[in-house]
DNA sequence: AACGTAATGACAGTCACTGTCAAACCGGAT
DNA sequence: ATCCGGTTTGACAGTGACTGTCATTACGTT
């Protein structure tokens, strides 16, 4: 048997994963492959992970976890996305610790299909999730997933164009973004014509 | 060979498909059953269809077209959501007309975790399309992208409560959801503090 | 040092999916 | 009717993701 040293198998099988997807890609590499350089079986990447896929999304959960306390924790007064906006910066710190791993690790979601995938329904969970915290707070059940879903797309927007220019740091991205959604806010009706230009 | 006969060897694999996700699920269906059930060998069903999913997913590029085409044809004054509701309204018809098969599907997509991941990105497409129109008819990059976003969040939901209670046809579910996504468009801001009571 | 639990290796097996090539189908030209 | 060229299919072999099972090994506990 493999001896138990150093890093966690878990850990080592992560690290072996993402190297070999930078090095040949996602499809080009199989999961014995990932298992042999990790110096494990591949049976044993199987008990770590789900599928291949999962072994890029595994901080998930506590993220999810995290970011939800903080919703929770926000003031009672603030409207949804000001909430999302304010448990979103209460992350800046960690984001900014995990670039040197998130950065490479974006790069190969971005290149394959169904890495994308993957990703969009672990978009889709937090959002899920978002929305939940925004409910206990005693928002509106659509409003909650509306507003869950529009911070989460703003969100995102900020953390890809700080992977692509750090400059400033996430939390400059991340204003920048949630201004510019407050501009769209003014723009944002359904229907047109049963409104006058009187204003509530 | 199998005589070319009667309904094209597409139809009969999506055909066979669906009864036999129907009666044992997708996960206990084998590719291998359906091609069989289709009077066709395994090969073909891959011939027809890049993965075991897209079967299910197959009008989607159809369905793409139509709606980006209606959002372009949509009058020039139209607010953005108002030309996305004025495409979805243009497909009441079809979509009821198609309810007789689309209705089982979404149960099988419904209680399939890997249907359910295809399904979003297939929405993800769509919106995307969505946006890119929206953006021809010279709408703001940003404000198109959310636009299109919530538009089509209101269209599925719209769309799934119409599967749940058909009363009224597929259009007054819609109008009741876009009613409410207006409602809703009052109390969506970003940020609290940097506005008075003023408007505008 | 003995013990119990959890992690691992070893092995066999299923199933989604792909490459390849020959055979069968089809519509149109002769 | 016959031939012909392009398309569709069948047959077969192969890869790789993923699972079940069981014995074995590592590690903390006593």
């Amino acid at each position: 048997m493999m001896p138990r040293s150093g890093e966690p198998a878990r850990r080592r099988l992560q690290q072996a994963a993402i190297e070999l997807f930078c090095e040949r890609g996602y499809d080009q590499t199989t999961t014995a492959e990932i298992a042999t350089r990790a110096g494990v079986t591949e049976r044993t990447f199987f008990r770590h992970f789900p599928d291949k896929r999962e072994v890029l999304f595994d901080g998930q959960g506590k993220l999810r976890e995290m970011l939800t306390g903080a919703v929770a924790k926000a003031p009672a007064t603030l409207k949804p996305l000001e909430a999302l906006y304010r448990a979103f910066r209460s992350f800046e710190q960690p984001l900014e610790d995990n670039r040197p791993f998130s950065l490479p690790r974006q790069q190969v979601i971005d290149r394959t299909p169904a890495l994308q995938e993957r990703e969009l329904t672990k978009v889709a969970a937090l959002a899920e999730a978002l929305a939940l915290a925004l409910r206990q707070r005693g928002v509106d059940e659509r409003l909650a997933a509306l507003a869950a879903q529009t911070g989460m797309a703003t969100f995102r927007y900020a953390v890809a164009s700080w992977f692509a220019d750090p400059t400033g740091g996430l939390g400059t991205h991340l204003d920048r973004a949630f201004d510019e959604l407050d501009g769209l806010a003014s723009s944002f009706s359904t229907r047109q014509e049963r409104r006058g230009q009187g204003i509530r």
